[in-house]
DNA sequence: CGGTATCCAAAGTGATACTG
DNA sequence: CAGTATCACTTTGGATACCG
C-alpha cells in the first residue's frame, strides 16, 4: 500500500539551476579537476584539458565561481597568478561527482 | 617528488559520449527517475516532470536506451504499454548519480 | 498510449583577435 | 599569464501537428 511513499514528483529536480550549470560543456570534469589538481592556474587546467577553448574554459570556471562552487584567489605578481580550488560547497559535490567520472572513465576505456 | 603520480590528464574524461549523453536536459533526472519508478511508463515520466515537451523526453528515453543504460519493453496490447527500466550498467551509473541529484535537490531547496 | 516529424528559436561553443 | 570580446556556427530544445 505504501508505494507512493518517496515519489515525490519534485524529488527528480526537473529543474535545476546547478544541473543546468553542471551540464555546460567540462563543467563536471572541471569541477573534478580542480578537484584533484588544487590548487590550479588557469592554464594547468588548459594543458589538462588539452582541447578546450579558452573561451570556454574561462566561462565554466565563471560559472563554477558564480555559483558558489569554487574559489578563485588571484596574486598582484608580474607575470599574474590566479588560483582556483574548491570551496566547502564544491568539495561536497566534487565527492559525489568523482564516483561518476570514474565510472565514465572505466566504461569507455 | 612524486607530485604527479595520478595526474594524468585523460583521468578527466575531457571529451566522453556518456557525459555529454547526460548533459543533455532532463538526461540525468530521466535516468534516476526510471530507477527510483522501474518498471515505469512513457506517461508516468512526463506527468513526473510535468513541464518537459514530448519530444525532449523521448529523445532522452532514445538516448540513454541507445547508451544501453536504459531499457525499453513493448507490449502489443490495447492500448499500447511500455515500459522503461534500468539496464545493469545504468543501474551502476544511477547508484552514482543519486548522490549527486539529492545534493542538488537539498541544496536548492 | 506512446510516441515521431517538422520547423523554428534559443542556447552553447569555438576560432580568432586582442588586453591588463 | 590569464583571461575577455566578437561573431559565426552548431547543437539543442520546444511548439505544434500528426500517426500506429
Amino acid at each position: 500500500m505504501s508505494e507512493s511513499t518517496d515519489l515525490d514528483p519534485q524529488c527528480y529536480c526537473p529543474t535545476s539551476g546547478i544541473i543546468d550549470l553542471l551540464s555546460r560543456k567540462y563543467a563536471m570534469q572541471t569541477l573534478c579537476a580542480v578537484g584533484a589538481l588544487e590548487p590550479v592556474r588557469y592554464g594547468e587546467l588548459e594543458t589538462a584539458f588539452g582541447d578546450v577553448s579558452s573561451s570556454t574554459l574561462s566561462a565554466r570556471l565563471e560559472d563554477l565561481t558564480g555559483a558558489g562552487l569554487l574559489e578563485r584567489e588571484q596574486y598582484d605578481e608580474i607575470p599574474p597568478r590566479v588560483e582556483y580550488r574548491l570551496s566547502d560547497d564544491g568539495e561536497e559535490l566534487c565527492e559525489r561527482l568523482e564516483p561518476v567520472l570514474a565510472w565514465v572513465r572505466e566504461r569507455e576505456s
